[in-house]
DNA sequence: TTGTATGCGTTATCAA
DNA sequence: TTGATAACGCATACAA
């Protein structure tokens, strides 16, 4: 047994290398595995290891192999359910291989973006996950990462981008239409999107398009804001104004609970009388699942993120690989069980 | 002018010296300003930097620095406002120093919470921030984290730890406690707390105590769950037996708002009659502040833990300083307007 | 104020 | 399968 005081510095490669009597080279090969190493030599040195309570030092690991194993993450600042799921299921997939997640925020008119971008680069990750504030961050960051691996992920995606996730909104509206067409419905009125806000406004149309097609009229649009108060407000301004036949699409869960709750307690049946769905389901753990809405597939696009940036990584050629997820519709009680196509 | 083929590896240091014809350690102190450069060769130093597109080399720096200038932020795996608030403002103070954030999530049981705080070390973080999922592993996080600044918030915190940002339940219960008081308030029913929950039960008694002091009597604790469906079912068991008097206390605004919906449809006049009270504000941005509530201190949290952090990489030794934050109460239509004291 | 020289801890190359 | 050794890119002690 060498000295072993137990120093207040970190032990190093050199270190366990002597105290197994083997070369650094060796350790390194035992401990990463990147080469095969002796049964023997391997316990050896696992043990010297472990006797110097020796930790890998991932900054030097690093600086010679030009790999950090992290990823950086771009979010707007404004918390949403849909940003925390994105953030949990990222940093799960990352996780799960060892990867960590560097996160940045960046103000919701993307005025610092680029410098964060620039900061992540200095930071030498292996990749970057962009959720962009605006179609011109959208832009820039595509630009600035210089070949480095990069997937976009949101409604703002630069055209140039090969790699990048998105809704679905076209699928999505279809399969909600489908849904209210089979139960009857004739006309919607859509509650909690404002037609002024371009990302509103491109669903509302989604929605009306698919509705449609399906010969379902597109009705009023009432917007006053999109949270339960706004639903309540709403609903007491409609429930002796609307007839049968009619199915009220709102904005999220939280508007479709507030007109839920004011229709349902002024006498208005639902879904007997008139239907109510969501467009975005906040509570997917819910009991009894009271509302019909569609739940967006937060969680895939997050992996599936991840996947592209492997898929980057490994292949020298960045193939174009766009991919559009559809929600799910979860079928609740606030709208009829389908009859069957005629 | 030298050989400057646009080349494809980016420029080092050296680069930048050989054509600002100076040597590295002047690139060095010149583009981080770490020793005063004659103003001659700073600008022929910047030139050459941008004529090369140079980029600093934050790995290269921390190896040799030993400082890597970003901390690590350990969280449970729950998606809450509370979580969402407090990597946003930890980041926001974190990002103004140019501190980077390496996030890592860990399950709500804690089950790998070791390694994830493990991981984060061998990355050499300057620092720790961690929201401990249960009491046992804020313990492990103190014990492993070995002399490295670490700051623990929440509620579950090692009693050893020198640094640690908590919620002032008992100035918070006190806060409210004393508004009910005032708006004469004889009895409080709890909705929402799940009484064999450690954590709901510290904050009933929290609440009966303030009140308790204030004369007012603590009276039955309602549990349907803490949503907004469970207001709505709480209310609608409660709504025929509250009197005048009463005050119901929910566990959140969700729960509040359920209640106050269906208690307003049912004719019950609200403050008039009984009042309500939310102890966790979730949408500070509600229009018309509707609900009286406790808003927590999230943002303040942040920011309190990333200067402890500060102080705690300053000050050599650790010194002991343990910060409780109370609530703001928000004073909302869901309760009465105070009377003057007599 | 500037330059020289060294080392941070690891992995990769090459030879044995 | 193993060892010797050279980088990786930067920051700093020391000398000038």
């Amino acid at each position: 047994m060498t000295d072993s005081a137990p120093s207040d510095e970190l032990a190093t490669l050199a270190d366990v290398a002597s105290e197994a009597g083997v070369s650094t080279a060796t350790v390194s090969r035992a401990l990463s595995g990147s080469r095969p190493v002796s049964p023997d030599t391997l316990k050896r040195v696992r043990a010297a290891a472990a006797r110097l309570g020796y930790r890998h030092n991932a900054v030097a690991s690093a600086l010679r192999s030009n790999r950090t194993q992290s990823v950086g993450i771009v979010l707007p600042r404004y918390a949403t359910v849909f940003l925390s799921a994105l953030i949990e299921s990222v940093t799960e997939s990352l996780d799960a291989q060892g990867i960590g997640a560097l996160l940045r925020y960046v103000a919701p008119d993307g005025a610092d973006h680029d410098e964060r971008v620039a900061d992540l680069l200095d930071r030498r990750v292996d990749g970057l996950i962009v959720c962009p504030p605006t179609i011109e961050a959208s832009g820039h960051a595509q630009r600035l990462s210089h070949g480095l691996p990069i997937v976009q992920v949101g409604r703002f995606l630069d055209p140039d981008t090969p790699s990048a996730v998105s809704l679905d909104e076209t699928s999505s509206a279809g399969l909600l239409a489908h849904h209210l067409a089979r139960t009857g419905t004739r006309k919607i009125i859509t509650v909690g999107l404002d037609p002024d806000a371009p990302a509103d406004a491109t669903r509302i149309r989604s929605v009306g398009d698919a509705c449609a097609a399906r010969g379902i009229a597109p009705g009023a649009v009432v917007y006053r804001g999109s949270d339960l108060l706004a639903g309540v407000t709403a609903a007491e301004k409609l429930w002796d104004a609307v007839t049968p036949g009619e199915t009220l699409v709102c904005a999220n869960d939280d508007v479709a609970t507030g007109v839920l709750t004011v229709l349902r307690a002024r006498g208005v049946r639902v879904p007997d009388d008139v239907q109510i769905a969501s467009l975005l389901q906040l509570y997917p753990d819910a009991q009894g699942t009271p509302l019909t809405s569609l739940r967006h597939p937060w969680r895939q696009m997050g992996a599936e993120a991840v996947e592209m940036l492997e898929h980057a990584q490994r292949s020298r050629v960045a193939a174009r690989r766009r991919t559009a997820l559809s929600a799910d519709l979860v079928v609740g009680a606030s709208t009829r069980t389908p009859q069957e196509e005629s």
